[in-house]
DNA sequence: TTTTTTTTTAACAATTCTGTTAAATGTAAG
DNA sequence: CTTACATTTAACAGAATTGTTAAAAAAAAA
């Protein structure tokens, strides 16, 4: 399975046909979508020909799917893992919370998620039943909304959870957009952003005190 | 240029040819991209064969970019129509504001133009000049990050903006992943959406009001 | 009615892309 | 060395899609 070709020579930087074809799969998927991706640019990618990624993965569909997995196996924890590590403080939690979204969605794998469930719902409804648990967080925020319609001094803690989703994501996904328009480089936008993380958070350690939350109402 | 045919024979009702491609065309775009739209399937969503669609707009190239430009041009303006409006209250207007942004956002307008503007960058560097305003607001804020890197007490009113946006466009954005895999109708998630608005607003208001911004600090 | 414009029909060329195959070559491992 | 597996090369079939065209039909305008 290993592999010693032309592109890679150093055993230790070596890494299996496989993967090299999954990561260049990734890349191609995530930013020209399913629809636009051409087998021949992943191989090229991977530094393969064509017909060995059929002889890895039957079909584009087959390896889409792969890729599909693998990138939503890596968001839906972050649905979850809010209501572990009990003991440390919220403030810190937060924190780390926020940090761990944004190297997320630092790539374009939320938008690839959003961009591949519209065109084909059916991508989610088989995989949905392990994570129901974490969804459910959004579900709450939306019965409260629909049960109490909620008025200024009700926009309680179950939302908290909406918000910094809210408030990492956007921006990040919006950088697409200006840093395009305003002919700001990748590199350049990664510099900008150093920041945003700390900002965030101490926005919303604010806000949450003022709201003279509890610990366990966030938690 | 009118049309009478069997799609809709009443006179009030009855719209040109060319715009029942362009409705046609902007719902395909928007829910497969321009990769996976078909001009078979926006001629049959027009309710004409494919052949006129060639006739009214040469290529599929040329037509998306129409469409494109259109969902631009009404997404441009909520980037700077804030500044308008003075005498009215900047709650009042906050509420407005954020209702506008999310009768936007209801379509799949936003997501259509990130997945697109991956594709090809060129699409959005060709029409930036005339809203430089606009996208300024975020710049800025941006610039203040790079400067200052901003810590707890900071966080200023150039932020407002930034995090109204988020606050609206994420939620949103989620409710696709989420409604398909909890097998909410849409329907039904319009429903359940129908006082976010309001929620948003008030929570907005009361960290403003916290923060003891001034009107003119947010205006 | 006559003329002009719009729309349909049907067929077609050109291209692109996926998936397959067969034969050759290279590489790892027994 | 030999066998098994990995990879390349090159070619091809089949399908889908875009864009074109010519001729007929329908609708609108004159």
């Amino acid at each position: 399975m290993l592999k010693l070709t032309n592109i890679d020579m150093n055993a230790e930087t070596s890494i299996s046909t496989e993967e090299a074809i999954l990561v260049a799969a990734r890349k191609v998927f995530e930013s020209k979508g399913f629809d636009g991706a051409r087998m021949q640019e992943i191989s090229d990618r991977a530094g393969i020909n064509r017909a060995l990624l059929h002889y890895y993965f039957r079909t584009k569909e087959k390896m889409f799917e792969r890729i599909f997995d693998e990138v939503l196996e890596r968001f839906m924890p972050l649905l979850s893992t809010w209501d572990q590590d009990m003991e440390e403080s919220w403030e810190g939690k937060l924190k780390r919370f926020i940090s761990t979204l944004i190297t997320f969605l630092k790539t374009n794998s939320m938008l690839f998620l959003l961009r591949e469930i519209i065109r084909k719902p059916e991508l989610l409804a088989s995989r949905t039943k392990k994570h129901r648990k974490g969804l459910n967080k959004f579900v709450l925020y939306f019965d409260r909304l629909k049960q109490e319609r909620l008025i200024r001094s009700d926009v309680d803690s179950r939302y908290i959870y909406v918000i910094i989703h809210s408030l990492c994501s956007f921006p990040l996904m919006n950088a697409i957009v200006f840093s395009y328009s305003l002919q700001i480089s990748p590199k350049e936008y990664d510099e900008l952003m150093t920041g945003y993380p700390e900002i965030i958070s101490d926005l919303l350690i604010q806000l949450l005190k003022y709201r003279g939350l509890r610990k366990s109402d966030i938690m």
